[in-house]
DNA sequence: CCAAAAGTGTTTCCGATACACCCATGA
DNA sequence: TCATGGGTGTATCGGAAACACTTTTGG
């Protein structure tokens, strides 16, 4: 069932790129090609925007689920890579998006199709397919810059976090260290962190306070024009 | 010529946000459909991805000096739009840019097959076509966004401008009123801004003295760890 | 001489930064 | 009892914000 066009088009992809968070490592999600081009190397989840996919985005989200078994993340539009040679194959346009997920929750996903998929420390990233290393920069510097004036640090950690955990996701987002008692205040007088009664449990050390990230609350506060900011 | 497809392609188009600054008021770039859908509407000027252009801001750049004569103009990628339904024409993906022009420069422009052309104040756009009202909106709060953090505002005003101009425009586009001293003390201190012998001219009250924007002297900051920022 | 915009400093305030010790817990 | 991270307050500094009058020029 052949699609017949006056004039040529360029294939249109999604591109997923998927982090998590854990152990104090920003990590990135990749699956390993099974087939040419660039088989064996590594590349992010995604694949053809379908005509029945009613948005761009709702392709990317369906790709992940595909591929992932991952539903309901935290997704946002990166930027649109159509450089001719990009992929061997023939022009491809490309609508990558990033992803952030609570590596807590995935953990708990089974049974997708991806046996290939591998989350890698974003120090120790493998030789990638296609353009996928500019890719990644780019969502890098993206995650860097949105980090610090919206509040999506909190995807990447599960419901309930300690301080510490917020502040070396911070620190390692944002390569850099930050004051312990200053991150505190900021972030505390901000009004976003519900301080549970729950403390964490199974360290052999003082057990630290648990804390939920606000959502309700931070709708309020911007819709009255408050800025959040680390 | 047909081409043909296994599975069926969208189209995927570029449209380009043009700006402009003349008179303290923010201008964009329309060009009235002279067929359906959407005849007699308002767009943006754009067109489809050829294979022959080796980038998609390449086609963008094409069809904005097709369109309009306008050459080496400041562009950035906005977003990626592809809903279903956003043309009545068939599945289309468009990448949208945004684009800065001295409005300085362009009225030295001349013979583009755009007679149906025309700047429009971003407070006075008429209806627009396709899904533009939602592009435009984006675009200038890009815009808005991108003009506190990163010196683009240079972008829209002539080579040699007034301190006030420069003024006039941040405002205009951050759509709140600056302190005048501030704001100067602020902007110089940057050493960002050569001050010419030459002053303004043809003015009914005192004249005032022009300044450059130092592009190489930015470079050299920031490659030193500088921002920008107002 | 008048209208219009150019140009110019100081004070106040608040948020950013720097900084070090005691506490609680499990091993 | 010790190792490990949890938790806390204050002083200083620097940039942001508020604020008004004199100067220059052409009409």
């Amino acid at each position: 069932m052949p699609y017949t066009y006056e004039y040529p088009r360029p294939a249109v992809t999604v591109d997923c790129i998927l982090f998590g968070f854990d152990d104090g490592e920003l990590k990135v999600l990749l699956i390993q090609r099974a087939s040419d081009p660039f088989k064996g190397l590594w590349a992010f989840p995604g694949g053809f925007l379908d005509m029945e996919d009613p948005t761009i985005e709702f392709a990317a989200k369906r790709e992940l689920e595909e591929e992932t078994g991952l539903k309901e993340v935290f997704m946002e539009q990166l930027y649109t890579f159509g450089d001719v040679g990009r992929d061997p194959r023939g022009r491809t346009v490309s609508v990558a998006y990033y992803a952030l997920v609570k590596l807590s929750d995935y953990l708990l996903q089974a049974g997708s199709d991806a046996d290939q998929a591998h989350w890698f420390n974003i120090s120790q990233v493998p030789a990638l397919a296609f353009d996928h290393a500019k890719i990644l920069q780019m969502a890098l510097e993206r995650l860097k810059g949105k980090v610090r004036y919206q509040p999506i640090g909190f995807e990447l950690l599960p419901q309930k976090f300690t301080l510490s955990e917020l502040q070396h996701l911070y620190e390692t987002v944002l390569e850099k260290p930050l004051d312990k008692r200053n991150f505190r205040k900021k972030i505390l007088k901000m009004n976003l962190l519900k301080p549970l009664e729950e403390m964490q449990a199974g360290v052999a050390h003082r057990a630290a306070r648990l804390y939920q990230f606000d959502k309700q609350r931070y709708e309020e506060l911007k819709s009255r024009g408050f800025n959040f900011e680390i």
